[in-house]
DNA sequence: TAATAGCATTCGAATAACCGAATATAACCG
DNA sequence: CGGTTATATTCGGTTATTCGAATGCTATTA
């Protein structure tokens, strides 16, 4: 077995699990992005943020480049927003199952 | 913000967060397999292989169907395969990667 | 019904992830 | 240089995950 690989499919996977990163990436979606700009729309701590920042710098999800004294981040693989996508699509589509479970005529209401 | 979604997602991804859950995902690939089959496999105990099957199924991640005293699951939904494949692909250029700046010849080598 | 096989659940201890607070660093400006 | 702004790191306490061990549950078979 690719004990190895899963391993590091996991690390990176772990990396991508939590919603202040998530929130994070998707405001990376359309380019770099400043810290400064990630504070104030996560209304996060700034050492939080930045901790959340060093955990997707850990497993090169994303890159960095200084201008000055701020720091841009942009997402090192564009494919990531792929993965986010489809976690989307299922997450989704099992809201509206369950919905539909529930109450068969609110079926596929947008949330 | 969609803080409510991106929990969503994020307690989706962590149930893949975890190298034997994904290698029970990938031993589901071909189709439904029986937990007796997975124990072998795996190399893992029971009860062990058992409470990473709780996490998928609590996420909704796979079904189960009971055939006299063995259980067999499924992915519930086949996007999940698309989801590690486009995993493991960023990990294995991450690896190329840090193999061609480390040493220039031996670029682009299978693992 | 008793015994067994296959799987699930609970419990407790160890480890890991998380976050706020404090502190550190780096670039800029006077 | 000293001060300021933007970002990063460290530290400690809290919460969440993980796994082995023990136990429970369900279906089968005698």
């Amino acid at each position: 077995m690719q004990d190895r690989a899963y391993k590091l499919q996991s690390e990176m996977i772990k990396a991508l699990a939590h919603p202040t990163r998530i929130a994070i990436l998707e405001m990376l979606r359309h380019g770099e992005v400043c810290v400064c700009e990630l504070e104030p729309a996560l209304g996060l701590r700034q050492a939080n943020i930045s901790q959340h920042l060093m955990v997707l710098r850990a497993k090169h999800l994303v890159t960095t480049r200084r201008e000055g004294v701020r720091v841009f981040y942009r997402v090192a693989d564009e494919r990531i927003f792929q993965v986010l996508d489809l976690l989307s699509a299922i997450t989704h589509d099992q809201l509206n199952q369950a919905r539909r479970a529930l109450v068969p005529s609110e079926a596929s209401v947008a949330q």
